[in-house]
DNA sequence: AATGCATCTGCAATAAATTGCAATAACAAG
DNA sequence: CTTGTTATTGCAATTTATTGCAGATGCATT
């Protein structure tokens, strides 16, 4: 069963009404294989298919989110992105210059979660969370002027 | 010399004019002693003279940031915090629920900082950061429902 | 297949951060 | 101290995410 159906079905069975909208939300986010914005989703919807509101494009991934089929990565700066379950959890680096990401397997961060939890209680949630920095890229560029 | 002094000739040595809107916002964060938004400045500094401008906090706080003065730690969900320098660097641990946070010694995470260094060449800001979760009260709070 | 109701969507209004621009004021130089 | 330059401020407009509400629609039941 393709990822979608899976989802779908997981919305269905919590008892939530399948709508189209929220059939072609959920395609896109599941076939991009990537993390995607609100505002990226919403245009290739509109691309595929009839009009859509963005406010649903909201609600829906919200939806997912609060359903545990989706994570919300906020990268600051107003830039939140979704991503289905399926992304294994892992950390975003944002560069503060140039805005690219990179993912890093959440694996290499148990130690220290499982430290935070042990000595202040908190469970960090590993999916959702990004670091910001400056990529090796930026670095180049500004030891060059 | 205060620590708000301090800022100001920072600022004035740098080429930046010397407003009383600006001392007003330094020495409102300075004195503080703890994270603050844009919104939580406006708010003291009106109480504390006359009228200014939201426009200003955020373009004041801004500055401090490019130069290097103060650090601005995005939270997630909108919340944008501002601190001077004298705060050592640390991580806000953030809780999803009750929106609570905790400061951690960014010491903690030196090591990761440097595997993540040599292996995408990506250098952390650590003072910039927030780990989403579920804080100790809040995981008691949902096992006891 | 038809029906009823609760959920969902679209629209419009709201909230909140950012930006352009004209007027103001800091401050360096004389 | 006065003056001129130009950075800075305040206002208003803009952008972007969120929310309330009335109408539309999914879907369980009959």
């Amino acid at each position: 069963m393709p990822h979608c159906r899976t989802l779908i079905e997981a919305l269905h069975q919590r008892g939530h009404r399948i709508t189209p909208q929220r059939e072609m939300v959920i395609e896109t986010i599941a076939h991009s294989g990537r993390h995607m914005t609100a505002e990226e989703v919403y245009e290739e919807v509109q691309a595929r298919s009839r009009a859509i509101n963005i406010a649903t494009i909201y609600r829906t991934l919200d939806l997912l989110v609060e359903e545990g089929l989706a994570s919300r990565a906020d990268l600051g700066g107003g830039r939140v992105v979704y991503a289905t379950i399926r992304h294994g959890p892992h950390i975003h680096l944002v560069c503060r210059q140039c805005g690219a990401v990179t993912d890093v397997e959440a694996e290499l961060f148990k130690p220290l979660f499982e430290y935070i939890c042990a000595h202040y209680g908190f469970i960090c949630s590993p999916q959702h969370f990004a670091i910001h920095g400056l990529c090796a890229a930026c670095q180049q560029a500004t030891s060059n002027e």
